[in-house]
DNA sequence: CCAAAAGTGTTATGTTTACACCCATGT
DNA sequence: ACATGGGTGTAAACATAACACTTTTGG
C-alpha cells in the first residue's frame, strides 16, 4: 500500500517557542537574533524545522537547546499555526509552545552555530520578528495570561519564592483590571494558594516585603 | 532555496472528528464503519488525510461532510496526535476536533463512498476502534467533559432547551460527583446562566419538567 | 522627617453548602 | 393512593468587594 494523492504528502513542520520570564512585575520574551538565511539579521522567536521521526515536544527542546543552550525546562504546546503560506518551500505547520523561566537562574548563549545574538525583550516593546513570528507571539502571550490567571504556571518562575506586590502586579498587568491590594493579598493567603516563608526582600518600595511561595500542593483553578 | 534535509520531509496529517451528543443525560459518539482498508469493517473516528492546500479546521469539515454529510456545525480543535508510528505509509499527526449536536435535529448518512455505517454510541460503551482512535477517543472525551464545564458548548446541543434535571445528570456524569439537585438549579438560576422559557417537558419522571435556554449573552466561566 | 511602598482590619454583600418538605403526574 | 421524579425555602459558612490607617525603610 502506498500513498498516491501527491495532496496527502509534502508536508512538514516547524516548532516554535515562545520563552517568558517575569522581571519586576513585567513580562518579557526571549528573542534570538537568525544568522543565517532567511531574514539574516532579524529578531526572530526561538524556531526550527522538525524531523519527520521525532516528537513534537522533543523537537522543541531540541531547537531550543540548539538555539539557546537552555535545557531541563517545561514546555507547554498551546497551539498550532496552520497558514498555507508560512514557508514557500513546502507546507509547514507551527507548533508553538510557551515556557517560562526565572531569567536571574538561566544561562543563555548569545551566539551559537545559528544565531548571532539573544536577549529578553518586554513584551510592550517587540520589534518586527522574522516570518509569522510577530502574529506567533501575540497569540502566545494571551495564552500565557490566560495560564497564568487559571493555572499555576507562575510555580515555574518563582522557585526562590516572590513578593505578593511583585506577584500583584503580574495579575493586574496580565488581566488589564486594577485588583485591590488588600483583597489580593486576603485572598491568596486564606486559600491557602500561597505559603509564608521568613524571608524578606526588597521589591519596589523602601521597605521589605516579606517572601512567599506557592502551595504546590493545591490543584490549579481560575483566580480572577 | 530548498529544503535538502529528507527529515523535515515526508510528513502528512490526517483530522480526526469526534462528534458528541447527548441523550437522555447520557454522552454518546458519532462512530463509522469502514468499508476501505486497512481496518475494512471496523468501527472509528470519523476522519481522513488533510491536504497539503487547506486549513486544519477546512479539512475536519470536509472529512465530517464526505463521510456523514453532516455539515454546518461548529468543529473545536483539541489537540494533536504526534505519535511517529501513527501510520505505515508516512508520518502522519491527526489533528483532533470535537464537535456536540443535537442528535434529534441533526441528519447523517448511514453509507457513503467510504463507510458502510454510521451510529451513535455511548461513551461506556465503545467497541475497539480503528488506528489509535480510542486512545484518542479518550483524550476527547476528558476534553469534553472539561469544555461542559467551563464553557458554555452545552449551548450548541439544546437548541430546544432543556431541563434542569437533564443537564443536572450531564453535570453529574461529566464530573464523577454528586451535586445536590436544589443548589445546582439555584446556582443556574440566580447567576442567570439559564433562562425560563413557558414550556414544559417531560424528561425521566413523571411530573413534567420546565424548559430553559442557556443565556446567550453570558461569557463562559467554569461552573464547578 | 518625608516619600514610597508594605502591611493590616472591618463591614456589607454575594455565593455556596447542607438540608426537608410539598407538588404534579402516570399507573 | 402511591411511587417517581420535579419544584421550592431557609439558615450557616464562606468568599468577595469596598474602603483607610499604620509601619518600615532609604534618602
Amino acid at each position: 500500500m502506498e500513498l498516491t494523492n501527491p495532496l496527502y504528502k509534502n508536508m512538514g513542520a516547524h516548532v516554535v517557542d515562545t520563552i517568558f520570564t517575569i522581571d519586576k512585575g513585567r513580562i518579557k520574551v526571549l528573542l534570538i537574533k537568525r544568522n543565517n538565511e532567511p531574514y539574516r539579521g532579524s529578531w526572530a522567536l526561538v524556531s526550527g524545522a522538525m524531523y519527520n521521526n521525532e516528537l513534537i515536544e522533543t523537537a522543541a527542546l531540541r531547537e531550543l537547546k540548539e538555539k539557546t543552550n537552555i535545557s531541563d525546562i517545561e514546555l507547554t504546546f498551546i497551539g498550532v499555526d496552520d497558514d498555507t503560506d508560512r514557508s514557500p518551500l513546502l507546507r509547514m505547520f507551527a507548533f508553538i509552545h510557551i515556557g517560562l523561566v526565572d531569567f536571574q537562574n538561566i544561562k543563555f548563549l548569545k551566539e551559537t552555530e545559528k544565531t548571532m545574538d539573544a536577549d529578553w525583550f518586554d513584551i510592550n516593546d517587540i520589534p518586527e520578528l522574522a516570518y509569522d513570528h510577530n502574529k506567533i507571539l501575540d497569540y502566545a502571550i494571551e495564552k500565557l495570561k490566560t495560564m497564568i490567571n487559571s493555572s499555576n504556571i507562575l510555580k515555574r518562575i518563582y522557585p526562590n519564592g516572590f513578593t505578593i506586590p511583585e506577584i500583584h502586579k503580574v495579575y493586574e498587568s496580565t488581566l488589564g483590571v486594577e485588583i485591590d491590594r488588600r483583597n489580593f493579598r486576603k485572598k491568596l493567603l486564606t486559600q491557602k494558594i500561597i505559603l509564608d516563608t521568613n524571608e524578606t526582600i526588597t521589591f519596589e518600595g523602601k521597605k521589605p516585603a516579606k517572601k512567599y511561595i506557592f502551595n504546590d500542593e493545591l490543584p490549579d483553578k481560575k483566580l480572577f
